[in-house]
DNA sequence: GGCTACTGTCATCGT
DNA sequence: CTACGATGACAGTAG
């Protein structure tokens, strides 16, 4: 550690550090209460800089006294200069400083003492003259007086900690009949009367979304807990689904239908109606245009009557099924229900929790998609789950081993399958479960995968491949897109006996793992789809290529022709023979697969190198603009020099006299300065004789 | 239907 | 001459 003290300036209280900063190192100040400023080094490498009363520094610093009064980063440019440019002043012992007042990162601080040198008194007296030349006494820097009226000003802190004290106290007990909801940060009042029974009045019921989190967070909310929720007052604000979702959630709330059934109409209605500020009644307006255009844009207004739309699906954290009759219950009276409150069913879900998500991919995807059908499924799957009796897939394989641990809410928001909006939205999103959790193509009864399967479609010829590529429907009849890769993914593989099987493994972890970086929040789609959608070509990719090879009956998968080293590979196609067709797909394979890479890291590279671009242009904008101002300073100073040599010349030629004493004519002379730095004055004509010579 | 981003593929060039 | 990588150009796909 280096302890140094630098005197640098007396400024006033109440310089601040940047006013410090800016005006410099020994400018004075206009105010009273001048305190010397020893920037002092600490063992955290940084500059504190302590207020030093200067009476007592001519004879000896009180260190009680002494204050930090702010830390300079070493590395800034006002440290660097205290600590290169200015004389120390040596100090004949040390002293810790151990105010009470300093800051906890202070209190190690070494502050030298001033033993001050005849020269540092002699700066010092300078210093107090200036002061008193500025109209500042001794007294101003009389300890005792500032003593006191530090003292004072303690008082007042205290007065003002008091007073922020009972005003504390005064918010916590009117806290006490607040409750917070952690959603929107608002303070609820709590009222204790419960109320006597569900009302259908839409401003309490929408009151009552808000109690989302109240609601989720808890397993099991009885009714009556939920009814005094209800009655909360809260300040209506109904953003997005999620709320109403959040509110059907409650597996209480599932068991009521009288509740439910008087909702829709009603609700909607009341709800645009009571809404208190125009802004929220817009929100509310545009939240049920789009609800409602989701439907009427489909062209599934009658369908949507009876279908339960997933597409909120979107809520996270579920609490666990305490009751499954209640979402029983529940699902059938939603099914009742009118469009607007039909969108809100898939909360239900949400009560299910991961358990249920789990077991949601084998649930029918009929485009029809039937609630009482689902409402069918819902029940044996939520049974099957209750009873712990493990769900097999066709192929005999327990579903509890292959679906992920957890399978995350967000997957199945992924899974437009239930969102009913469109047929082919339907379809397709039933892969985002059915790409991760591929249980949902083959579960049983209705497993897409396993017909599809065994209708025997899965037809191998170059040609037909080249219309599967073109269009991947016509081989693979009307299945969703990604159900197509799904199932040709996984029937190829389980198909393909030349494929090892930690290959198989690994591309279906690969293929998997995206469903485990699924983001645990909801409506974030864009990142996963991303993902989903590089996936899918991946799969398609991968699945062309390999039926291609199955095609020919190529023995190696497509990995292990592109990415064995060239001795492997040819040393592996040498124990082979192979027609010539045989010969060039796998050399195609190669080459794309390559390429493939190639292309990739080709792209990435032309990224990083636009990056790259980017930034020197900036670092050289900013060097620019540097030069720039450079540049105006030098010619501010060139202009200011000759501005200078001017004057100086007029100065000089001005005292010159001739032998009768009389100045000389600046029209006849003039004054030349030679090379070696002697100056002559040169009657003017004679000067252009120089010039010449 | 046009635009854009992403990706795979092909052709070509240089090593 | 061949293999391979790099890269521009193009096409297909999806949002």
């Amino acid at each position: 550690m280096e302890d140094q003290a630098l005197p640098l300036l007396q400024v006033p209280h109440s310089w601040d550090q940047k006013e410090l900063q800016d005006r410099g190192r020994g400018q004075r100040g206009r105010h009273h209460s001048f305190l010397a400023l020893y920037p002092v080094r600490c063992r955290q490498a940084r500059w504190a800089w302590f207020r030093v009363p200067i009476g007592p520094l001519t004879d000896t610093i009180e260190l009680c006294s002494c204050r930090p009064e702010f830390a300079v980063s070493q590395r800034s440019g006002r440290s660097r200069e205290a600590s290169s440019g200015t004389r120390t002043l040596h100090s004949a012992h040390t002293a810790r400083h151990t105010h009470p007042g300093s800051r906890a990162n202070m209190t190690d601080i070494v502050l030298p003492l001033a033993q001050p040198t005849q020269q540092d008194m002699d700066l010092i007296d300078i210093l107090w003259k200036q002061d008193i030349d500025l109209g500042v006494g001794r007294e101003v820097f009389d300890y005792q007086q500032r003593q006191k009226e530090y003292e004072l000003e303690k008082q007042k802190k205290l007065e003002k900690e008091r007073l922020e004290q009972l005003q504390k106290e005064q918010e916590k007990a009117l806290y006490t009949h607040l409750q917070l909801d952690e959603e929107t940060g608002e303070f609820i009042p709590i009222q204790q009367a419960p109320p006597a029974e569900i009302t259908s009045d839409p401003q309490t019921l929408t009151r009552s979304l808000q109690t989302k989190d109240c609601l989720g967070s808890e397993t099991a909310l009885s009714s009556e807990d939920f009814l005094k929720l209800l009655t909360d007052a809260f300040p209506f604000v109904v953003e997005n689904e999620e709320y109403q979702s959040s509110w059907l959630s409650d597996p209480a709330l599932g068991g009521n239908q009288n509740f439910l059934y008087s909702g829709p109409n009603t609700e909607t209605g009341g709800l645009q109606s009571t809404a208190s500020n125009g802004d929220h009644d817009q929100e509310m307006d545009q939240a049920w245009e789009e609800l409602l255009s989701i439907t009427e844009l489909k062209g599934l207004n009658h369908e949507m009557n009876n279908m339960v739309d997933l597409s909120m699906y979107q809520t996270p954290e579920c609490p666990a099924v305490t009751d499954p009759a209640d979402n029983y219950n529940f699902l059938n009276s939603m099914s009742a229900m009118e469009k607007p409150v039909g969108h809100t069913v898939s909360p239900f879900l949400d009560d299910l929790g991961g358990s249920f998500a789990s077991s949601i991919p084998a649930v029918n995807t009929n485009t029809s998609f039937h609630v009482d059908s689902f409402c069918d499924n819902l029940l044996t799957l939520i049974d099957t789950k209750l009873t712990n009796v493990p769900l097999e897939d066709s192929s005999g394989q327990c579903l509890n081993e292959i679906l992920p641990d957890t399978v995350d809410i967000t997957d199945l928001s992924q899974c437009k399958a239930f969102n009913g909006s469109s047929t082919q939205e339907f379809n397709d999103s039933d892969s985002g479960i059915s790409i991760h959790t591929s249980p949902c193509g083959t579960s049983p009864g209705q497993s897409l995968t396993s017909s599809v399967y065994d209708d025997g479609q899965y037809g191998y010829s170059d040609s037909e491949m080249d219309d599967t590529d073109s269009s991947p429907e016509a081989v693979q009849h009307d299945l969703p897109e990604k159900y197509k890769y799904t199932i040709s993914e996984e029937s190829f593989f389980s198909l393909s006996p030349f494929i090892p099987q930690e290959m198989v493994s690994f591309e279906m972890d690969e293929l998997n793992s995206p469903a485990s970086d699924l983001p645990a929040s909801p409506g974030h789609a864009t990142t996963p789809f991303t993902k989903d959608k590089s996936l899918s070509r991946l799969e398609a990719r991968f699945t062309r290529d390999e039926q291609r090879a199955k095609a020919l009956n190529i023995p190696f998968s497509v990995d292990t022709i592109v990415n064995l080293p060239v001795d492997d590979f040819n040393a592996m196609m040498s124990k082979h023979e192979f027609s010539e067709a045989q010969l060039a797909l796998i050399r195609d394979i190669r080459r794309r697969g390559k390429n493939k890479v190639a292309a990739q890291n080709c792209r990435k590279r032309k990224m990083e190198n636009i990056v790259e671009l980017e930034t020197d242009l900036d670092q050289l904008k900013n060097e620019k603009d540097k030069l720039l101002a450079e540049k105006g300073e030098f010619n501010t100073s060139l202009l200011q020099l000759k501005k200078q040599i001017g004057t100086l010349y007029m100065e000089v030629f001005s005292k010159l006299r001739d032998e009768d004493g009389k100045p000389y004519s600046s029209n006849e002379y003039s004054l030349q300065q030679t090379k070696d730095g002697n100056v002559f004055l040169v009657p003017k004509a004679k000067k252009l004789e120089i010039k010449k010579e």
